[in-house]
DNA sequence: CTTGACTCTGGAGTTAACTCCAGGGTTTAT
DNA sequence: ATAAACCCTGGAGTTAACTCCAGAGTCAAG
């Protein structure tokens, strides 16, 4: 009773690397919600339901959280629940948030980059690199 | 009992934003180390502290834990405990790591883009617009 | 037609990161 | 010199995001 573009939950979970209690987990949060179920009960789902579940590890791993994640999604997903004016600001918003993340994200490179350069890589402790370090990052990172 | 440069605990936290409670649970977890003690016991910080405090709060905003923090900041103050080996490794994996962090941010960002191109902005349902956002942006985000 | 791998629901347990006392000293402004 | 506003420690409570059962039904292979 599979249809070509149909997995079951244990297929959901290979193909995404996540469990099979997360899955249920997000849908009991609403992320997500299986296309269809299987004359048995069974939780059937289609490729978007894959491309959801990688959007939301990659906000994840970005720092947002799931109820974040919940009104990004809601956005595509539920878009007759919100007007046009809404959706204009709330990404407004968003994006500037995003910006923002991207700018720290940059700030915490260059001292890695910092630290990466002025250290020897030798197999000798890095005490003394620090010295250097200590001139032109520790205000930064 | 104050030099120049040296706060307590609730100038610290009114300065960072952070609570005293979430200072001293961040001490708890080595995160940080008050410079001295006053005579009476009470923790005295100085310029230094507010610079790592606000290091863990851009690091926290991007998704990374307390624990993945504490090894960035040990770096930073505990050099003679790594080669100069260990650091250009470790440097060189994290930097790898926020360059995906970036990438994926890029990629949020030019989804919340596109819908935001893509929507009227009027004051009716989102819906219609949905169908144009749907053709272009439903696999990314 | 049975056995092992899968699925279901409902609920309890865990971990990270706070957050909030209680009960006690200290500092400061009036 | 006393009340208000700090600070201390130790420990309990909370929230988000899982994670792990128990007990029962389903499906595919041999």
């Amino acid at each position: 009773m599979k249809t070509l573009n149909s997995y079951k939950i244990g297929q959901l979970a290979s193909v995404t690397g996540l469990t099979v209690d997360t899955i249920r987990f997000y849908e009991s949060k609403g992320l997500i919600t299986p296309a269809t179920r299987s004359a048995s009960g069974y939780r059937l789902y289609s490729q978007v339901d894959i491309t959801t579940l990688q959007f939301i590890q990659r906000a994840k791993r970005v720092g947002f959280t799931l109820d974040e994640i919940h009104e990004l999604l809601a956005l595509k997903l539920h878009p007759d629940d919100h007007t046009c004016e809404e959706v204009k600001q709330y990404t407004a918003d968003k994006m500037q948030e995003v910006n923002e993340k991207i700018a720290e994200l940059v700030r915490i490179r260059d001292s890695l980059q910092a630290l990466h350069n002025v250290c020897c890589g030798g197999n000798e402790s890095a005490a003394h690199c620090s010295i250097l370090q200590m001139l032109d990052t520790v205000d930064t990172l």
